[in-house]
RNA sequence: GGUCCGUUCGUCUAUCGGUUAGGACACCUGGUUUUCAACCAGGUAAGAGGGGUUCGACUCCCCUACGGACUGCCA
């Protein structure tokens, strides 16, 4: 016996951008698919044509590709598929399992508007679930499940167990509009089947939604995917996750500069834990996650804790994919692209640039001293390690790096034995030496710059502060 | 209102009836250091409240409080 693939997916509307639960939801179901040799889905719900855009659609497809969430085969549109959602709301016509109701939209409404004023709960339970086709009236209808009045339908959840409505609670919802388009009910449970979906992860704002889908695959015959219902993420106020909070859509996070391998992995570790594990590759995430370890509480927002996750993943990082990524967040932020000879310097330099770094803002930041052209311009508390004696012994410590051979060892034995002979401690003579070279008092070791910088730059540096 | 879900350090979480309730982030103290970051050592800090069940409950059950979702010819 063999087991059947894993069929995950990720279904979202096209009405926004790509929330950042969103994306999390999308990397929860591409994890668990990747890491078992499944397949990973993607779906565009468009069937609201009012509210769908090709631009919210274009962003939600920037977002994926972004965190690095890529899917198999062409991306899925709802809408264009509406026909066949038609042609399984007539089969459950053929079948019983569904009837015409034509009940107007504002008979409805007011039916419910006096339940409720009334302090019942407005189920509208339709006068045409059993009405004989013979009496069926010349106007527009509407196709609606006939849903099982008594009973209970179960829900077994990976993430939140066994979950038991009662079917009296749930009306006969409607599968095909007036205007022959489906409902999202229909349509997911459709498009789930025919895509071969065998677990549905997705947020547990739809855990009510399964029961009614439940009960459209049973009117089909159909196999129930496996369930996975996830809490959605919170603010780090513990309300739901809104504007005030801040960044919103995953694109934002890109512009702010978080690499995105730390983004999926601080992700992966939002609602999710596998013991202790903290830190770990996309591949190492796809071997341990499961839906065992999914969390049943909502998860807050932490962006200390996703800084943090974020600097091991640039310390982890290649050299030149770090470059890559920098230069794409340069592109997205609209700022300028760096130069062939600042490309060159970054990546002599990244060895000791990206381990002090959590964000590419901050990678540039520390790179400023590369970057920064002559003469350098310190900055006041820079400035003020640049006094007369300070400029004479780094004057002198000029002399002695002329012709020595530029490497790390030579470098330090020049700079301690200076340090020596003006009978100073070397912090007084690095200081002013990081101040020369970078203009700043933050900076890598005055070593490391010194190796980035090549001799000829170190030696004008030190000149033009000299002179 | 009804239905359903949830609640362990400030935050993310481990624990799946018996632990000094563990780890990570953050925070505090000390160390290291040419600055910053990092790093090392240590510290503060938790089972919402109340009832049960049990020899024993964070773990199982009930109630309360609080938070959330759903309750559309939206998805």
């Amino acid at each position: 016996m063999s087991t059947p693939q894993i069929v995950t997916r990720f279904a979202p509307s096209p009405t926004g951008y790509l929330h950042i639960g969103g994306g999390r939801t999308a990397l929860f179901n591409w994890l668990y698919a990747r890491g078992r040799g499944g397949k990973f889905l993607l779906r565009i719900e468009d069937t609201d044509r009012e509210r769908s855009t090709p631009e919210a659609t274009a962003a939600i497809l920037r977002g994926l590709t972004w965190l690095g969430l890529d899917w198999d085969g062409e991306v899925v549109s709802q809408f264009e598929r509406k026909d066949r959602h038609a042609e399984v709301a007539h089969q459950m016509l053929a079948r019983g399992t569904a009837y015409k109701c034509f009940a107007s939209k504002e008979d409805i409404d007011a039916f419910r508007t006096a339940e409720e004023a009334a302090g019942r709960y407005p189920l509208f339970l339709s006068p045409w679930r059993d009405a004989d086709p013979a009496t069926y009236p010349d106007l527009p209808y509407v196709i609606r499940m006939k849903a099982p009045r008594l009973g209970e339908t179960v829900i077994e959840d990976k993430v939140q167990g066994k979950v038991t409505f009662q079917n009296d609670q749930l009306d006969d919802m409607i599968v095909l509009r007036s205007d022959l388009t489906p409902t999202y009910m229909l349509a997911v449970v459709v498009d789930d089947h025919d895509m071969g979906v065998t677990h549905v992860i997705r947020g547990d704002d739809h855990l009510a939604n399964a029961a009614r889908q439940t009960m459209v695959y049973q009117a089909m015959g159909w196999d129930v995917p496996v369930w996975a219902h996830i809490p959605l993420i919170h603010g780090p106020d513990g309300k739901k996750l809104s504007k005030r909070h801040g960044a919103l859509g995953v694109e934002e996070y890109q512009a702010m500069g978080y690499p995105a391998a730390g983004m999926r992995n601080y992700l992966t570790r939002l609602g999710w834990a596998k013991g202790d594990a903290e830190i770990f590759t996309s591949h190492e995430a796809q071997s341990m996650f499961d839906l065992d370890g999914i969390g049943r509480a909502p998860a807050r927002l932490d962006f200390k804790k996703m800084e943090n996750t974020c600097g091991h993943h640039m310390a982890m990082a290649q050299d030149a994919a770090l470059l890559h990524e920098l230069q794409a967040y340069l592109a997205v932020t609209g700022k300028p692209v760096l130069t062939q000879a600042q490309r060159d310097l970054l990546m002599r330099g990244m060895y000791c640039l990206k381990d002090r770094a959590k964000t590419f803002p901050e990678l540039l930041d520390k790179a400023a001293f590369a970057l920064a052209s002559r003469p350098i311009q310190p900055e006041a508390a820079a400035a003020a390690f640049l006094d007369d004696v300070s400029r004479g012994i780094l004057q002198s410590l000029t002399l002695q790096l002329q012709n020595v051979t530029w490497n790390k060892d030579n470098l330090e034995a020049i700079l301690t034995k200076a340090a020596t002979t003006a009978d100073i401690g070397f912090g007084k003579l690095a200081s002013p030496l990081r101040a020369a070279l970078a203009g700043r008092t933050a900076t890598p070791s005055v070593y490391d710059i010194m190796l980035v910088l090549g001799r000829d730059e170190t030696l004008a540096r030190l000149g033009d502060t000299c002179r």
